[in-house]
DNA sequence: CTGAAAGCGCTTACAG
DNA sequence: CTGAAAGCGCTTACAG
């Protein structure tokens, strides 16, 4: 029963009567060396159990092949599945995968980041919580390490980012709704941070076209203003009352506020809902309600849930390429650890439209 | 605009005017300092914006404060619970999560097992593919790497382990549809690991109590086994046609097998899914049917998903407490690093029955 | 192709 | 409390 302490190349060096440089060159597969020499290191390497100790090799050649990720919440299916296609690529190319949660909270960010860049990471994929108070992030791309922004952008930082195409999507998820016939549409959204002149005055900026620099906005924000172009290309009004923010990454924050949009008397006939998490709780609210879904509700989601494809009816609803996504992100990261040199880039993905049940005409 | 590579120790240290070893000391938090030499080396450090290099640190204490996982796949609600619950007591401690799949593929997970060995994890958790063969898990415990294993135990090996207690959980599962009037309750299960017999051979011993090292089975087995003995128990007789096996963790292929079941003349008036995957191909199959939950068949699952809560009827279900299981897993788990020496443990987790509204009488 | 030596960035006895 | 020296397990020039 072998203890913990493992053969060292000095071991297999000695057993195989070379010197450490001529074991090392075999075992660690640079250099050259003759074909009998490498069998007898082998041979040794085998006899004593020895496995290489990737800490040493990295101090040296300052490469861990590991990179980091900082997710909101690796339980979210939206984190499982971007983490899923980044760890599918990754592993390929036999890097390992240190994941950490920042469940949206700054300083939780900052230390997941300060940890990975202690264990050396060759680079680094982050989720951003905020898309302003991220001097940590800009450190980090200043100091040339290299980093993927995933769904969220920060202002003022210029590198490689991936997000959902997020005013397009949901525009024509409003859309959808509009052409129904719906004139009353009501939308549950995080919309974490604040907007100078709260959500009132973001709808009159947006339907005004005076909202700058969208692409730093978050996701949710950035969703509303497709709600808003959506309505101002039909020529609809919007009714500011059935903007529904949650101010959290809460499911039930959104049931919350689903029903109180529901509960309205004056209530919409048609919702839309931002995201998973915002799906999951207006569906808790309506099933906990009389209406049904599409005669009484219609009901437009963003993000495709396992559950919205066999529910009765199925949830028309705008999917991500979440595993694509994160495939996506890995590889441009990896092509930075390579040392690509070209300009920053921002793949912006379409969500797929996935007709289902859920939409009908008002009062049908 | 500072470049990657960045101030080491010496460099602090001969900016502070001491040696790199009280350099060391002051920025390792280790050994002991004056106030006055402290407050320097950290001036020095702040200026030059020092951040330890944790390799080099691990190369001489033989510690990484970083912990492996190999999880079946990532994405699956089930793993991803328990990994977020792992997550959270190893942020706690400050350590690092290294994340791998094996996709229930063992050539996958000795890869995994393997890269996580050279970066030189403090300990890992497995969740192994194959109850049998896994020298490479007896090695690891062998050569004194802790280790624990998560859902899945593995012939003759010893070690930590956490599981739901699947025979028991089951069982009362199988009980509701029975108390409820069900005569045929057809079950849809993985059972992916081959059994002596076929599934018709481990439904003989099964019921004649002659299935021994009940928990070196595949979780599904096991199940299958509650299933059995709830039946023995009621004095029902057991129709071998009615248990499903998928033969891997695919919910479409249990989709397959819940349709064949339900397709059939005699087809059973209650189902019993054996696990989320399982579940969902189930509620796929019954959204295509006909038949309406809980009216025309009854349905216990295992496992809770979001989704059970909010579809009407909701689903009955004995939910594992995921996030509790990750957690005890990483606290058994950095228990070991730290060098308790008690006897391994086996930690089986009772499943919490959810009373939904999928199970009704027979024909009712 | 191979070896002796230096060194990656830290921590650890050991003196003083 | 502090410093000089050795060393963790490798890789990398540099000779030969």
């Amino acid at each position: 029963m072998a203890l913990r302490s493992r053969a060292t190349i000095a071991d297999v060096a000695r057993l195989a009567g070379v010197s450490t440089a001529t074991a090392g060159r075999v075992l660690g597969g640079y250099g050259s060396s003759r074909e009998e020499t490498r069998e007898q290191v082998e041979r040794a390497a085998r006899k004593l159990g020895y496995r290489a100790n990737a800490l040493a090799r990295s101090l040296i050649t300052g490469q861990t092949r590991t990179i980091g990720v900082v997710a909101g919440d690796i339980q979210n299916p939206f984190y499982a599945s971007i983490l899923r296609g980044i760890a599918d690529v990754v592993e390929t190319e036999d890097f390992g995968l240190l994941i950490m949660n920042s469940d949206e909270n700054v300083e939780k960010e900052v230390r997941a980041v300060n940890l990975l860049l202690e264990k050396q990471v060759d680079g680094l994929i982050v989720s951003p919580c905020d898309t302003r108070n991220a001097r940590h992030l800009r450190d980090l791309h200043a100091s040339g390490v290299p980093l993927v922004l995933l769904d969220r952008a920060v202002a003022g930082l210029d590198v490689d980012r991936i997000a959902t195409e997020n005013i397009g999507t949901a525009e024509r998820a409003v859309e959808v709704l509009i052409r129904a016939g719906h004139r009353r549409i009501g939308v549950v959204a995080e919309l974490v941070e604040e907007q100078e002149g709260g959500v009132a005055g973001f709808i009159r900026r947006g339907l005004a076209g005076d909202v700058l620099s969208t692409d730093t906005l978050y996701p949710s924000w950035q969703r509303i203003l497709g709600y808003l172009r959506a309505h101002r290309q039909a020529g609809l009004p919007v009714d500011p009352a059935l903007v529904g923010r949650v101010g959290s990454y809460s499911a039930d924050g959104a049931r919350k506020i689903a029903s109180a949009l529901l509960d309205r008397r004056d209530r919409p006939t048609a919702l839309f809902a931002t995201d998973g998490t915002m799906s999951e709780g207006v569906m808790r609210s309506i099933a906990a309600s009389d209406l049904r879904i599409p005669d009484d509700l219609s009901l437009v989601c963003f993000d495709d849930l396992e559950w919205m494809g066999f529910l009765s009816p199925g949830i028309t609803t705008f999917a991500q390429p979440r595993l694509a996504m994160g495939a996506a992100t890995a590889t441009m990261l990896l092509d930075r650890i390579r040392g690509t040199e070209i300009p920053s880039r921002a793949v912006l993905m379409e969500g797929e439209f996935l007709l289902r049940g859920s939409v009908s005409a008002p009062g049908a």
